[in-house]
RNA sequence: GGCCCGUUCGUCUAGGGGUUAGGACACGUCCCUUUCACGGAUGAAACGCGGGUUCGAUUCCCGCACGGGCUACCA
């Protein structure tokens, strides 16, 4: 075997948004196929027309691109030598294969109805068994088995609708080799004989992906663990088809669950759990229902990634932070773990706020400026609009936010005066003594020259000696007083940043205001 | 129900026959800071249960329990 190319498939089917479960398969299909040198290939699984969903194909594209997780061949990233890309430009492939493993005796027609079948399963149920379409039924169905081939031809001819099903063989033992798991053995007697072509001229996943993979010379299989039941069938399939030498070998990743409670994260989740579930907002065509993403809740690409990485998979140190090029070096296969994975929200936030502090003041300072003017109001030639401005004002806010829209949340007070203020603060702090203390203060800010954050200081604290008050006892006085606020960022650089005029003007109108002197 | 997979702090996980069972997030305390945050230090916190195997099992094996997945002409 194998000095084949290492090639790998991410093969959504367009049902909706992608949630961040199967971006994280994405991603490390594509982390897989980078560290070997490989392809990474972007696939369509469209076999299913009912549950088409407008859209969907478009938005798996768009996430791909902001997670920065680009295949090098396929749907939306330019075709390569396999195309199409998408399976229900494909049929007539499978048809032909299906054909073959029909003329090989490998698979038959079936025309039992979808309600034949239903009545069936029903009955068997009144009597408290399963009923399956297997080799201990099977010769009791209509079939081409049960049926003489003349007749067969003739359903076939007059448009009589059928499906095309693999025939299992009995009690035969399937080993499923897993990367991650292991061996995995499965009896073909537990296996009931799948429906491969369906009556409206589509292939099911199995078959589709089968062909598919083989077609595409796919070497590695990595899918979620919900498809860990069926693989021993996809095993079959190619031992079916003659082609288990080219055989890719098998990947099940574990699941992502429900923060609390139970089971897989679906795309059901929505917003429910109070965090996105999409890597991007997504809204719904036909309930117009909108469901938020971790792009528009502030998260940087790099910080999802980083996240999603870590869920099921680590390095063999210590180390959480990585960036693509890191998690490319190390990653592999035998290094992720076999048990679900819950995720942890608070931790995402972190990861978040780990890159937001890597950002240059600059790059900051271009979002403050757009917030500034958005949510503010701010414009024209505004001098809080000015690069020095707004550099400074990053500087006082970089280290207490872990999302960039934090820094209008948690500094307004750097672009508004205050509309009211902390009042129980200050009832608790004031006392009828501290007017004087004020009074010097404003007199002895408004005959300052400078007013850099280390002039303010220790004018602040000159006065306060002269007036015999300690600083400790009007220092947040004069926060609230200024910002409305009794915690925030650092103080004197705050004053100084705000500058002279604007300090006095907040001061005074505070002092009439807010206390009786 | 049947089949398959899994089980280490609250969460993500490292580890693996003999360890003080390690790290990260979150949480507590302290230091720094005349605020808050950052940072630093520190603390609490885990091998599901029962049998084997073994001098010794959290680690290997078997049961059980629990959790999850699959069980469609869906993927």
């Amino acid at each position: 075997m194998s000095s084949r190319k290492i090639r790998v498939r991410f093969a959504p089917s367009p049902t909706g948004p992608l949630h961040m479960g199967g971006v994280r398969t994405a991603l490390y299909n594509y982390l897989f196929a980078k560290k070997q040198g490989g392809d990474f290939i972007l696939r369509i699984e469209d076999t299913d027309q009912n549950r088409f969903v407008k859209g969907a194909e478009e938005y798996i594209i768009e996430s791909l691109k902001w997670c920065g997780i680009e295949p090098n061949e396929g749907i939306g990233f330019g075709n390569g030598p396999h195309a199409p890309y998408r399976q229900s430009e494909r049929k007539e492939l499978y048809r032909k294969h299906v054909e073959e493993l029909i003329a090989k005796g490998k698979a038959y027609y079936a025309f039992d109805s979808a309600e034949d079948l239903d009545i069936i399963r029903k009955q068997w149920e009144a009597e408290k068994k399963t009923f399956a379409y297997d080799s201990s039924t099977r010769l009791n169905m209509k079939n081409s088995l049960t049926l003489d081939a003349l007749k067969v031809k003739d359903l076939i001819s007059s448009g009589a609708s059928y499906v095309v099903r693999l025939l299992v063989p009995e009690n035969e033992e399937i080993h499923v080799q897993d990367i991650i798991r292991g061996e995995v053995n499965v009896n073909s007697s537990l296996i009931d004989d799948k429906v491969l072509f369906k009556s409206d001229g589509m292939p099911t996943y199995h078959l589709a992906n089968v062909v598919d993979d083989y077609l595409m010379q796919i070497t590695h299989v990595i899918r979620g663990e919900e498809w860990l039941p069926s693989a021993p069938l996809h095993v079959l399939l190619y031992r079916s088809f003659g082609w288990e030498s080219v055989m890719p070998q098998f990947a099940h990743l574990p699941l992502l669950l429900k923060p609390e409670g139970n089971g897989k994260l679906s795309k059901r989740d929505g917003d429910r759990l109070g965090f996105p579930v999409f890597p991007l907002e997504w809204k719904d065509p036909e309930s117009g229902e909108v469901s938020s993403g971790y792009r528009e809740k502030g998260y940087y690409p790099e910080a999802f990634i980083n996240m999603l990485a870590l869920l099921g998979w680590h390095a063999s140190g210590d180390k959480e932070l990585f960036t693509m090029e890191e998690l490319i070096q190390d990653f592999t296969l035998e290094r992720v773990h076999k048990a679900g994975a819950k995720f942890d929200p608070e931790k995402a936030k972190w990861f978040n706020e780990h890159y937001l502090r890597l950002k240059s003041d600059k790059v900051l300072a271009a979002h403050l400026k757009k917030i500034a003017a958005d949510e503010f109001g701010l414009k024209g030639d505004d001098h809080r609009l000015k690069d020095e401005f707004l550099l400074n004002a990053v500087r006082l806010l970089k280290e207490r936010v872990q999302f960039e829209h934090e820094m209008a949340e948690k500094g307004v007070y750097l672009f508004m005066a205050p509309a009211d203020y902390d009042r129980p603060l200050i009832e608790k702090k004031w006392k009828p003594t501290h007017g004087g203390f004020f009074q010097a203060l404003l007199n002895s800010l408004s005959g300052m020259s400078g007013f850099s954050a280390a002039e303010v200081e220790s004018v602040f604290k000159e006065t306060a000696a002269a007036q015999g008050v300690k600083p400790g006892e009007v220092l947040q006085l004069l926060r609230v007083f200024v910002s409305g606020q009794g915690g925030g960022v650092d103080l004197f650089g705050m004053l100084s940043l705000l500058g002279k005029e604007e300090v006095l003007e907040r001061l005074e109108k505070a002092m009439s205001t807010a206390v009786s002197v």
